[in-house]
DNA sequence: TATGAATGAGGGTTCATTCAT
DNA sequence: TATGAATGAACCCTCATTCAT
């Protein structure tokens, strides 16, 4: 993922792949039936991994739901911004009209779930009066945005910003 | 850039855009010497073109900087977002990495620029007590990246995302 | 001619050649019909032009052969070393496979009539004793093989020869 | 080499190449990384092979000068004129000029080497009285010319003459 | 007569894929 | 299970050739 991410799927040979796993390209093709595929069972493994425990956590919180809110804003930073999941986001854009069902996978299992929990949150909010009240599904979005857009941002056109004032999310 | 934004640069065959734009391959070598100009030109005339309308329009505003502010987020998305020029965001963060130099020269004359005049617009807002005291550069980030997320996501993933409730800037 | 022999038949465009005479490509087929058609033209203009020169000179000789092989020898190298013709050698065998009509035009019109003349000079002066007896055919060949050569060398490897001790006739 | 001497460099396909190997244009790239490269690796290989053998042999002769010069003559042309080595000298004076660093390479290494050994000799047969008092340089490129000649002579327009009495150096 | 925009076949090269070992 | 030599389709690019103007 690393290579896919670093460079996108077409740029990645299965030459490098096979070089940076210390085995040779024909090795690939007992384990994976094409290159498509593979790329595909690299997002899938990695996602499926991740969200299992991503939703035990998102569970146990006793406490207002702004607390809860910001806890999960730096648990998604930590699982996602700052582990190798961060250039998962960015290689799915990109490549997305290239693998139709992997796209339909991920929105479905990934963005839709995650976005799921926070719209959840939001509306217990409003319910208990703590926020004011908005359409959860877009107060969702708004929150993730930010998160997401900065993931993409720091795979792709950060390096070459020189005003490096990232990670805004930091001092929420 | 229709062709490039939406299979990205190495599955956009030469083939294709020759086809696309009723020409034949060969044609396309009369006037860009290999397919990495073309589509440096691509990008960098869209963007040229378009800077200078944006900078003009940027100035003359009488009122609140509340409102200023307003008043750019609907021009942004009226400039970029509803044009042709949404398919760029995506295009330049999926080829990033394979194009050093393209990459900064958007990092700077589009990004950079895009966000001062923001950055502007919320420090002058700070200074007459119309706005609370924050990081100008945080602030013009949080409010940009939702903008121009929710571009990349129109021309990625979005298509295959059932819940159909974007366009979230629209109600501010 | 001077582009063929300087870079041999493949390697001149015919862009390059409409550049040189400072004209289009189109031009070109005004006059030629193809680029190998132009070649042929090209060899066999200058040819037949100075075949008839040579001609004329190589009969009104007074004195001894031994005279006269020199003055011809020197008269071939002012005629054929000397001027732009000094390019056709080389470029004539290089590309003698690739163009078998012209080839046998050649060593038809060039090489053998050339010969024939040393070859009768020897025999003359054979025949009144001024040379000793000696296969006339082979003599000529060995007179005329280090002039052509030179030719050939100078054209190619002799760029890259740092010991530049050649003109090896001049002292005959 | 057979194809490169015969055509020249550029209209030796590589997929002529291959399919006189016995195997398929891919596969040549495994070897060598580009036509360039695979058309230097052809001289130098044979060259550098050919050249250890040469050495050994000049060295140990007895007798006279005038012998060794002939046994030379004959053994230059039993090495080069006879073998696979005949394709060189066309295929290198043919491709001087787009190969600088090969043509260097080729006269340091070849032609200097060799035409040191006759120069030698020749020194050599002057300092005893053998050989009257002359140039050796220039006596030395005199002796080879004509061989060399005889050489590029055969691989080029010497199909194409009726007049068949080459090998005018047996007779010496 | 001359142009120059356009063509398209064919070249060198890459690389995912295969298969005998 | 693992190799790595070999493949061949498909890519980018070149350039001789054409043709409307």
């Amino acid at each position: 993922m690393d290579l896919f991410a670093g460079h996108g799927y077409s740029s990645t040979k299965l030459d490098d792949i096979a070089t940076h796993e210390g085995i040779t390209k024909g090795t690939i093709y007992l384990y994976f039936e094409s290159k498509e595929k593979l790329f595909q069972a690299v997002i899938q493994r990695i996602i499926v991994k991740e969200i299992e425990k991503g939703k035990k956590l998102a569970v146990e919180h006793e406490g207002s739901q702004r607390d809860l809110l910001r806890k999960l804003i730096h648990y998604w930073w930590s699982m996602v911004g700052e582990t190798r999941l961060a250039g998962i986001p960015k290689l799915m854009t990109s490549e997305a009209s290239n693998f139709p069902e992997l796209s339909s996978f991920f929105v479905d299992n990934v963005t839709c779930r995650a976005r799921a929990i926070f719209v959840e949150i939001i509306e217990e909010g409003i319910t208990n009066g703590e926020f004011r009240k908005l359409d959860a599904n877009y107060v969702a979005r708004l929150v993730l945005a930010p998160l997401v857009f900065a993931v993409i941002w720091e795979k792709s056109l950060s390096p070459y910003d020189k005003e490096k004032n990232h990670m805004i999310f930091i001092s929420i």
